[in-house]
DNA sequence: GGGCCCGCAGGG
DNA sequence: CCCTGCGGGCCC
């Protein structure tokens, strides 16, 4: 914490503390503002040499809370002051540094300016700390900051390259009369300002959290937090050696760090962020849509539209990609997909040629308006038209319904499926400086409704809705039972598998898998909102005498304690009642326990059939250990011979690279076969109740690896045990879904996949 | 800034 | 397995 009596030195190079004159290395330079500073006479010195050379001084470290990076226009410096005290915390560094480069005033007098600029004018009294209590933040607010129009805090603030804000539509409504000078200080306002203005995102931070600071000093950090720029950066997308050429444009997913699976419908909640146990808030900006994907929000990596026709979709993206789009931040006009010819190279083509139906994704947006289903929104920064979406990047603006939809001619004149999106978040979203989320408001006045066909909205009561005695938006009806397996194991992708053929097995952990173990259920429970947990994984979590287990996205497993919950793991309602004494679910566990038994028979006769097969192929399969020759034999691979060479090069080169993993081979055996151990369903309440230490520790005997997993063959791995035998044949530590039994898992999956672990 | 190109992921 | 999808880098 910086004290008041923290001063730099003088142009004299005097310490104003000390007024003595310290050396070179006795100094420390800011920075941002490149003023010399007496280490000694800090109140707080960095604590090494790292931090020394990075170093900001206490007045430019409090500025930089909020500012983003951009340069103010320069200016005179009477003007830079009061366009400082008026603007937002970047343009006070431009003030700060108008005045380092007037040539018209002593150091002296910069010095004392700087310190003016950075106090709003009116110094602390000596040894009381402006910033407690964050009067900093405050005294940039003073007043000054107020919109030139409505003279408030400017609401959604625009601010103009000369360091004034306006309120959005106040900003708007000027332009709209034809003005294009700063009401303030008659600077030109640029044409594209003037078209396309875009809110001050840092201004807005700056104004809450002087809000939440007046109202609740203890709770502001907390909450700013919503707003700092993805810290936890994940693992970035891959690309295959191929795809290098044109860098991350063909990157593959990275590893999905949320449990979630990938028809997860609303907020991504802590429950189901293992990596950092907050899940995904409001605010969070990621590079781009693999980022963004990664951590569960929105999966398509092209796709504005996530969902299933029969199902639902769980979000959407605006990124610009259709003319008809009207973003209005808390309520927008979003265009269906489809309708371009895509075909060849004109994968990019925006224009419309077919009329829109409500089918595929479209009809999954109809189906979450019908049922009111929460919807996630993301807005990217390749929505140009738009005042919301953020300058760069992905950005995550929380939950929204869809309200109605309709078809309509579009300004293409063609045919577009709409849909009206209110945000129902219980997060501020990150224009306002509102410190609570939404509240139920009226529908806006769509005037295209007038000439709209097929208009669907909602007859039954929304699933997600506002809870006025709780003051926040909820599940109000189970949410949609998910119909895929959660994120993150084996490939460090999703769980897409070959549809052929689905075992009972997987059926059993599809339908039947505990939400906290993952496994299938043992002694079912079924909360009052239609979640399913093993008996002892909800007690042990709620009774905080056990631990929860969650799958990490590299597939391995951890425990991690869980405690003072009452809500729901999975959708966070209030189950206390329920838990007072609960149920087993008798009919599900019936239903379970007939299922496990047929698995079991498919099973032993699966594994029959493979151990046939092996014993016939076995000539072949020994060559299928040399792995590359049947790339070239493939009948179906399509690729042509030069590939084949690419490939057979970036083969080389990656398995180079898999050989060289720092990890060991004892370890991956050890992290496979605990994963395996894990996955047996019948081991739930023993997994769920060990204690931490047990499972770091699980005995492993290499040795023996296989003859475990001969007693493992009837658990939930739903690869036989003769296939996973091959597999690790075919491809060494690679643990793969991809079809192997032809060694032909091709180049770029192996690539992948290799890059994958 | 727009077109080209390549690639991945998911729905059906 | 095919088709489609509001990506992203590079070249012009």
């Amino acid at each position: 914490m910086a004290h008041v009596s923290d001063l730099p030195c003088d142009g004299d190079g005097i310490c104003m503390v000390c007024k003595g004159k310290p050396s070179p290395d006795e100094t420390l330079t800011c920075r941002t503002c490149a003023t010399p500073w007496h280490v000694a006479c800090l109140s707080a010195a960095p604590p090494t040499m790292a931090d020394a050379v990075q170093w900001e001084c206490p007045d430019c470290s409090l500025l930089l809370v909020a500012a983003a990076p951009a340069a103010g226009a320069p200016e005179p410096p009477k003007a830079a002051i009061a366009a400082a005290g008026a603007g937002a915390p970047c343009d006070l560094l431009a003030a700060i540094r108008a005045i380092e480069t007037d040539d018209s005033l002593s150091e002296l007098e910069k010095a004392k300016r700087r310190q003016e600029l950075l106090s709003g004018g009116a110094r602390a009294p000596e040894g009381e700390d402006r910033r407690e209590k964050g009067n900093g933040v405050l005294d940039i607010l003073d007043g000054s900051l107020n919109c030139s129009f409505c003279m408030q805090l400017p609401e959604r603030p625009v601010t103009t390259p000369c360091g004034h804000n306006f309120c959005l539509k106040c900003f708007q409504k000027w332009v709209g009369q034809g003005k294009r000078t700063c009401a303030n200080c008659r600077h030109e306002i640029p044409a594209k300002m003037a078209s396309q203005p875009r809110i001050n995102s840092a201004l807005v931070i700056a104004i809450r959290m002087a809000k939440m600071s007046k109202s609740n000093s203890e709770n502001a950090q907390s909450k700013v937090y919503h707003f700092i720029h993805n810290q936890n950066r994940p693992d970035k997308a891959f690309t295959t050696e191929r795809a290098k050429r044109a860098g991350k444009a063909n990157a593959c997913s990275g590893k999905i760090f949320v449990t979630v699976p990938p028809d997860h419908f609303g907020p991504i909640l802590a429950d189901n962020d293992p990596e950092r146990n907050q899940g995904v808030l409001v605010g969070e900006t990621w590079e781009d849509r693999m980022e963004c994907r990664q951590w569960g929000v929105h999966l398509p990596h092209v796709a504005g539209i996530a969902g299933q026709s029969s199902h639902g979709a769980q979000s959407v993206a605006l990124s610009g990609g259709y003319q008809d789009d009207e973003d209005h931040g808390e309520w927008f006009l979003y265009t269906g997909s489809g309708g371009r010819d895509l075909t060849g190279n004109r994968r990019t083509n925006k224009e419309q040629c077919k009329d829109q139906h409500f089918e595929k994704s479209n009809e999954a947006l109809r189906v979450s308006c019908r049922k009111g289903h929460p919807v996630r929104v993301v807005r990217s920064h390749k929505e140009k038209r738009s005042a919301y979406a953020p300058e760069t990047g992905v950005r995550y603006d929380g939950i929204y319904r869809v309200e109605k939809c309709w078809r309509k001619v579009g300004i293409q004149g063609r045919v577009v499926c709409r849909y009206l999106f209110v945000r129902c978040d219980n997060d501020p979203a990150p224009w306002t400086s509102d410190e609570h989320g939404d509240r139920p408001r009226p529908l806006p006045i769509v005037k295209e409704l007038k000439g709209a066909k097929d208009l669907t909205d909602r007859k039954d009561p929304p699933s997600w809705d506002y809870d006025a005695e709780k003051g926040c938006w909820m599940w109000k009806k189970p949410p949609p039972k998910s119909r895929k397996r959660y994120w993150g194991m084996e490939d460090g992708k999703g769980m897409r598998r070959s549809r052929k053929h689905m075992s009972v097995r997987e059926k059993l952990l599809k339908e039947f898998s505990c939400q906290i173990c993952w496994n299938v259920m043992n002694l079912p429970l079924t909360t009052p909102c239609a979640h399913n947990f093993c008996k002892a994984c909800l007690e042990g979590a709620f009774a905080g005498q056990s631990f929860m287990r969650q799958r990490t996205c590299e597939g391995r497993r951890t425990l991690r304690a869980q405690k003072n919950i009452m809500k729901c793991p999975s959708c966070s309602i209030d189950i206390s009642d329920f838990l007072q004494n609960p149920q087993v679910n008798r009919e599900l566990m019936g239903v379970i326990e007939s299922l496990q038994s047929q698995a079991l028979e498919e099973e032993e006769e699966e594994e029959e059939e493979e151990e046939e097969e092996e014993d016939e192929n076995s000539e072949s399969s020994e060559e299928a250990d040399g792995a590359q020759n049947n790339l070239e034999n493939d009948a179906e691979d399509r690729e042509n011979d030069a590939e084949d060479i690419e490939n057979d090069d970036a083969e080389g080169e990656i398995s180079e690279e898999t050989k060289l993993l720092p990890k060991p081979e004892a370890e991956t055996e050890k992290q496979e076969a605990c994963k395996q151990k894990a996955e047996n369903p019948g081991n739930c309440i023993s997994d769920c109740v060990r204690s931490d230490t047990a499972d770091a520790e699980l005995p492993v005997d290499l040795n023996n690896q296989e003859d475990a997993e001969d007693e493992e063959a009837n658990m939930a791995v739903p690869e036989s045990n003769a296939r996973q035998l091959r597999k690790r044949k075919n491809c060494n530590d690679v643990v793969s879904t991809v079809k192997l039994d032809a060694g032909v898992a091709t180049k770029s999956k192996r690539v992948k996949m290799a890059a994958a672990i």
